[in-house]
RNA sequence: GGGUAGGUGGCGGAGUGGUCAAACGCACCUGACUGUAAAUCAGGCGACUUCGGUCUUCGGGGGUUCGAAUCCCUCCCUGCCCA
């Protein structure tokens, strides 16, 4: 239990900074998430002065809106979207997962159908069908111009028999190497070529989250990242997926924990050796109305309790915000809080002026990129 | 003055003899949110409660009935039409 501990942090193995064909990114970094070429609500030099360098997009969604080509024609996401610094995209794997339930909810039980050959979707929109193999989500992401580009997996949910997860896993191996040997036929010049990265999958079973690194790191990647966390498991487990995890990864490449997570939990990864994170907690529940509040009187912390530790989190929308005239955060430097108190920003929730949803996914975002600066001080 | 439609919880608006403390929407309160089908979703929203219930509500008053927001009488108020 020792190496959970925050003391550990001083040992980080790091990769120090991340070089990519659009630019370095220091890490530990945290990627605000573009999902459709934009990060909700905000300016791409808004995210970018308040300390981010590279931000996700998704593969699944930009096909299906607007498509690749056109994206392409645009010269590549960086210029359609504007935005200046690296690009992370998703595969289109987590919305197996993802879509899944729901669309079969709403198109039947063919919403999201797994071959080996690939994932044939239903776009929730349109209600078209779709397919996707690992060789087309290379080929999209490429198109896209992409900075670190992710092979095709899939997520598997969670409950999860063994049984399955063991099948989910070794397709998820077949599908990197077609996704590696797609790639490397492209035979990109070195100024063109993204960081391809490799899935870890395994469900919550020790046995197979190894197995799982140990045939992806034997195929070799620019690096690996950690999936199918985060999708309903006991929150403990997290810890335990890293420590099986993370000793089968080689020690110089990039290690990506995909989707998380709560700012301890980011403390914890930090601390358990993860270089890279994206989650959609700052943006989503700024929308929703909960802030990140710095606790300047205690050190970061990965304590499950650390909501009560180094920050807190207030729903501004609260009644007893209404007449606060206090900023929001007064340690917090995101250029929301040295100018609007809290009975304003809660107001503007209230009457649900847009501004509201800015504010706060400003605010949260500083102070997601800022944890991480503090962990790479930390050291 | 005559005719007519109507008065339901903060607002709008169902209900027209029992299963009504009263649909639904809005507003309000609280909570969730982890590779974004999320500016979303869920719960609460008369009072008290030992959480099983108990009590006071559907303009006011009075009736009919075992039982009324619902039927009858009467009063008050509002909209519309005609003078």
């Amino acid at each position: 239990m020792e190496a959970w501990k925050l003391k550990k942090l001083i040992k980080y193995r790091r990769v120090g900074e991340l070089a990519t064909k659009s630019g370095s990114v220091q890490t530990p970094f945290f990627m605000p998430i573009a999902t459709k070429g934009a990060v909700k609500h905000l300016l791409p030099e808004e995210v970018r002065n308040l300390g981010a360098e590279i931000v996700l997009g998704n593969t699944y969604h930009l096909l299906l809106r607007p498509g690749a080509e056109l994206i392409e024609r645009a010269g590549d996401l960086h210029r359609f979207m504007n935005w200046p610094g690296s690009i992370l995209t998703d595969s289109g794997g987590f919305q197996v997962f993802s879509l899944g339930a729901r669309a079969q909810k709403r198109f039947g039980a063919n919403g999201v159908k797994l071959s080996e050959e690939g994932v044939e979707f239903v776009d929730p929109i349109s209600g078209d069908r779709h397919f996707l193999s690992p060789e087309d989500s290379i080929e999209t992401q490429l198109k896209l111009g992409s900075d670190i580009i992710m092979v095709l997996d899939e997520c598997p949910p969670y409950p999860c028999a063994w049984e399955y997860a063991l099948v989910s896993l070794e397709r998820t191996t077949r599908w990197a190497e077609r996704c590696k040997k797609y790639f490397e036929n492209q035979k990109l010049s070195l100024s063109q070529r993204p960081l391809l990265f490799a899935i870890v999958q395994g469900g919550v079973y020790e046995d197979l989250r190894k197995e799982s690194a140990k045939q992806l790191v034997e195929l070799g990647f620019d690096g690996y990242a950690i999936g199918g966390v985060a999708v309903g498991e006991p929150r403990e487990t997290l810890k335990d997926i890293l420590e099986w995890t993370t000793p089968y990864l080689p020690e110089d490449k990039p290690r990506y924990l995909m989707g998380l997570g709560k700012p301890e939990e980011i403390v914890a990864a930090v601390n358990a050796g993860i270089d890279m994170f994206d989650c959609v907690i700052p943006t989503r529940e700024g929308r929703h109305g909960r802030l990140f509040i710095w606790n300047e009187q205690t050190e970061l912390s990965n304590d499950k309790n650390a909501s009560e530790n180094f920050y807190k989190t207030i729903n501004i929308s609260n009644e007893k915000y209404k007449e606060d005239f206090s900023l929001v955060d007064p340690s917090c430097d995101c250029g929301l809080c040295s100018k609007y108190t809290r009975a304003y920003l809660r107001h503007l929730f209230t009457v649900g002026e847009p501004l509201a949803g800015r504010l706060a996914s400003l605010h949260n975002l500083r102070f997601y990129l800022k944890l991480m600066e503090r962990l790479r001080e930390a050291e």
